[in-house]
RNA sequence: GGGCUGGUAGUUCAGUUUGGCAUGAACGCCUGACUUGCACUCAGGAGGUCGGGGGUUCAAAUCCCCCCCAGUCCA
């Protein structure tokens, strides 16, 4: 997809003239004031151009990070933006990816598809971004690419009745800065044509690129992109992207964008890790080039130094050895910055997701710092982060001891993994050994790999060791990703696909008139009919709470000319709420009244305000890394998710329930009010997106004095006392990380609580005594079952042994055998016991063939041959299975000792007769 | 969300492919011998609802289904 000339070709190109060109080495169109530019001039590893600022930096003075920040956000202020706070890095109100990593996501999809306006518009804002695709490239690309960085954004979204502004402006403003306030030249700067799409969302964009590199990336978002088709957007979004980190490196032009971030705490680094004589002259040269390297899982190391290496004319080896620590130093301390930004914000390490993210990011830096041998000073720099970093971002001192608690148990975990790992590669190896291959087959790495969390370089390590060869091919994680290949499996949410259908039949209704949140305590109700389409049906106001935020949709009946509908479910599409109805379907404008299933609403009520009791009494008893991952609210109890490295102890669990219920005994009022969103925000923080962030200027506070504030669409009680008894059930560990609490609230608690009782009472009559002595009771019982079951042991040994000596005298001779042959009844001798008394005999007597059926609902056959039998070619398993066959069974097992059996118990005689007949036949002829 | 491993004695694990005795192994524990004592060594012993529940079968640790617990990879 290209857009046309026409979608670039700006006013204010013509009017300063700017010329278009396109590049001869990458192909790509580009306007510059510079009659003599040829090339596009982006470091890339297509080689269009190298950095040219590295020691000669093109701005008037070197700005800090945190200097270039503020003059970015005070350009545009000052020129009618109004700045808005950060966003939080994990992207908690969406479901297509973890982690904000553009300062537009925090706007889509709500804003830029119209369903609300912007909390200002236009706006300016420095978004901290977390981004793990490059994360390969981290460090050896010298501060190009970053795992953890703040990306300026100026946006301005223009509506079909209400412009802001568009392309030119927005080139207007972006040379504005970077000339009159950064002082660099105008034909420094090369605006490349380039085509954005990301987020659902496309247009076309200019990078801007100086002295080698790009710095910035203005986008024109004016489409949708449906089916990889580009539908035009209503609103027209001006999406801003300007580099600090990449503006700041520019302005200082020093070796590396981390020495012009991190300043003295990449000093302090350096040293811990006894890299101080590093060579300076030489890196500059390395740095200068970088733009060549790109890292990825089709292009390795190795290949984009020499690459390196041949273009600055040294050997590899040696650049390597000169170049790679420094750039492991320059990854660990990226790294350790976005683990504490993200740590600082509640991700829990965990198997799956944002946590899954965050644990190969610590486990990746515990590499790292082992390749540099200060693999135990993990905590201390991150504790260097939090104090470099805490002036600006105070949360991350705040949260301090968490970060590090977080830590330490997260590195413990790998720990284990690793031991665990080494053991497990041990054995494959004397496993292989004993085949005498001295080899780990390919699909034994990929097993520990995939399975087992063992990268092949330990594998290698471990099998080294032992002296074992280990081929690890080049393409070993494509190989393993290509294992992954599988068709996914969609399961469409059928209530939703319900309302999808019909969308469009009731979008140009006026918002529904929501009763319940002017009073949750309505049951009862009068509305018009708006709308009626099959079974679902639209009023002008309503008291039924529709499906949303983990609570279920009220239920109840409609009353019209005597006529009854029942309400089944309730769902909201914008802001019309659609009553889906069993029974009868009133015609338009007629007037119905609305009762609701009380019973069941209130039941919802309480759970929700128990939801928000149990999450504010979970934070205080676990720590202030809990957040809600998730809560579904029902009728009889209700679970909640919430974000926490550990199970939880018994003790935990019961803590947090007293805590609850005191706060149920103290009667606190719970208010519900609406809010502007960055009021709500600054009085109580992000805390209160424990659901996700809520779509809307204005949101809905659910605040319980100072215990807990939610932004919540629910319906309350009033206050604490009505929610009544809270009684945790039991909790469940959905991921590693994630913990689920299961309680109920109200009724159904006691109802949780009796039904307890009663089990409990039901032991006690069992076991014929009262309910305080349950526990001794069965201790002593189950003491006494294992007592018995090693008496029966000893006695059944001893029986065994008498029973061999009494069969042995009634055996029969069958030439130079000892034939033993017997019919019991379960109830005198099991098979067990007859596999003893057998194995007994034939102990005793080395000629001996042991016959035995044992019969209960069926019979059981078992056969045993003595060492000397043996000799003779007797098989234990011809004789089984004969008899075995005559029972209608069948049977198996060694030469010396088979089983066999079959239902029909009548014919044991003839079964038994046919087993001796064998023997005589093979012996006697 | 999609996969892949694993759960057997206090611990680490064999045994599961091919259903047929758990005399399982090592370490740890207890007793005894040796020793001034400890450690070592030797001899003996205790210790198992084979994660739970269904099913198939004459017979299940082993095969099938469901659940629980743990680990791990990918998005």
């Amino acid at each position: 997809m290209k857009f046309t000339e026409e979608e670039y070709r700006l006013p204010f190109f013509n009017e300063y003239g700017y010329a278009r060109k396109r590049c001869p080495r990458c192909g790509e169109f580009f306007w510059t004031l510079n009659s003599d530019q040829v090339y596009c001039g982006e470091a890339t590893s297509k080689g269009c151009a190298e950095y040219t600022f590295i020691g000669n930096p093109p701005t008037r003075k070197p700005y800090s990070l945190q200097e270039m920040r503020e003059s970015f956000l005070s350009f545009f202020e000052k020129r009618g933006h109004t700045r808005i706070k950060p966003y939080p890095l994990v992207a908690r109100w969406r479901d297509d990816l973890y982690f904000t990593n553009a300062s537009i996501i925090d706007f889509q999809p709500y804003v830029t598809e119209g369903l609300i306006p912007p909390p200002a518009n236009p706006l300016v804002i420095s978004q901290v971004c977390v981004r793990f695709p490059d994360l390969d490239s981290v460090g050896p690309t010298f501060g190009r690419h970053l795992t953890i960085f703040e990306m300026g954004g100026h946006h301005a979204f223009n509506y079909p009745d209400k412009e802001v502004y568009w392309k030119d402006e927005t080139v207007s403003y972006h040379h504005e800065f970077v000339t009159s306030t950064l002082g660099i030249k105008a034909e420094e700067i090369v605006y490349k044509e380039g085509v954005w799409v990301g987020g659902g969302n496309a247009g076309p964009d200019l990078e801007s690129i100086v002295r080698g590199l790009e710095v910035d990336t203005l986008v024109f978002m004016k489409y949708k992109v449906v089916n990889g088709e580009f539908m035009e957007l209503p609103i027209r979004t001006v999406d801003t992207g300007y580099g600090i980190e990449r503006f700041t490196w520019l302005s200082q032009g020093c070796i590396s964008g981390f020495e012009a971030f991190y300043g003295e705490l990449l000093d302090k680094i350096m040293n811990l890790a006894g890299i101080e004589s590093a060579d300076k002259g030489l890196l500059a040269e390395v740095s200068k080039v970088s733009g060549l390297i790109s890292i990825s899982k089709t292009s390795s190391f190795t290949q984009n130094w020499q690459k390196v290496a041949k273009k600055i004319s040294v050997d590899y080896s040696s650049l390597y050895r000169a170049v790679k620590p420094v750039t492991s130093v320059y990854s660990m301390v990226d790294h350790t910055k976005c683990l504490a930004f993200l740590l600082a914000e509640g991700v829990v390490p965990s198997n799956v997701q944002e946590g899954y993210l965050t644990r190969l990011l610590i486990r990746r830096t515990y590499r790292l710092l082992k390749d540099l041998s200060i693999e135990d000073k993990m905590a201390d720099i991150i504790d260097l982060q939090i104090d470099y970093w805490g002036k600006d971002f105070p949360r991350l001192k705040e949260m301090r001891n968490e970060i590090l608690e977080m830590l330490s148990i997260e590195k413990e975990k790998y720990k284990q993994t690793l031991e665990r790992g080494r053991d497990l590669v041990k054995r494959m190896i004397q496993e292989q050994k004993k085949k005498g291959v001295t080899e780990v087959p390919l699909e034994n790495i990929v097993e520990l790999y995939d399975s087992h969390g063992l990268t092949p370089e330990v594998v290698v390590e471990t099998a080294a060791a032992e002296r074992v060869e280990v081929k690890v091919p080049d393409n070993f994680y494509s190989y393993v990703a290509e294992r992954h290949v599988t068709a996914p499996e969609t399961l469409k949410d059928a209530s939703k696909e319900g309302i999808k259908d019909i969308e469009g039949e009731f979008s140009n209704l006026p918002e529904t008139r929501r009763l319940y949140y002017e009073d949750a305590y309505i049951k009862e109700f009068k509305a018009k009919v708006l709308r009626a389409l099959g079974n679902r049906l639209v009023l002008d106001q309503t008291a039924f709470y529709p499906e949303g935020g983990g609570q279920p949709s009220d239920h109840g009946y409609l009353k019209f000319n005597g006529k009854q509908s029942k309400v089944i479910d309730v769902q909201k599409v914008g802001g019309v709420i659609i009553h889906f109805l069993e029974g009868p379907v009133p015609v338009d404008t007629q007037e119905v009244l609305g009762q609701l299933d009380w019973e069941r609403r209130l039941s919802l009520m309480r759970h929700h305000t128990a939801t928000h009791l149990v999450m504010g009494a979970a934070r205080r008893i676990l720590g202030e890394h809990v957040w809600q991952s998730g809560a579904q609210k029902d009728v009889e109890r209700t679970r909640l998710d919430i974000t926490h490295p550990k199970r939880l102890t018994t003790d935990e669990i019961s803590k947090i329930e007293r805590l609850a219920n005191h706060v149920v005994m103290e009667n606190l009022p719970v208010e519900t009010f609406w809010l502007p969103r960055e009021e709500a925000e600054k009085k109580y923080g992000f805390r209160l997106y424990q659901g996700g962030v809520v779509p809307g200027r204005e949101i809905r506070v659910v605040k319980t004095e100072n215990w807990e504030v939610e932004a919540c669409g629910g319906t309350h009680c009033k206050s604490t006392g009505e929610v009544g008894l809270i009684k945790i059930i039991r909790t469940e560990r959905i991921q590693d990380g994630v913990e689920r609490l299961i309680f109920s609230a109200g009724d159904a608690a006691i109802k949780t609580v009796q039904n307890l009782e009663s089990k409990v009472l039901r032991i006690a009559d069992l076991l014929e005594v009262q309910t305080e002595k349950v526990e001794n009771t069965v201790e002593h019982a189950v003491a006494e079952w294992k007592e018995l079951r090693r008496d029966k042991e000893r006695l059944t040994n001893s029986l065994a042994q008498f029973m061999a000596e009494k069969y042995l005298v009634n055996a029969e001779t069958v030439k130079d055998l000892r034939l033993v042959a017997g019919i019991l009844d379960s109830q005198e001798a099991d098979v067990d016991l007859l596999i003893k008394v057998a194995s007994k005999l034939i102990s005793i007597e080395k000629r001996s063939v042991i016959v035995f059926i044992s019969t209960d609902k069926n019979a059981r056959v078992i056969v045993m041959v003595g060492k000397e039998a043996q000799n003779l070619k007797v098989d234990a398993r011809e004789i089984a299975k004969a008899a075995a066959a005559e029972l209608g069974g069948s049977g198996s097992g060694k030469p010396d000792f088979a089983q066999g059996g079959g239902t029909k118990v009548e014919n044991v005689i003839k079964a038994l007769e046919k087993a001796k007949n064998v023997m005589r036949e093979k012996f006697e002829g």
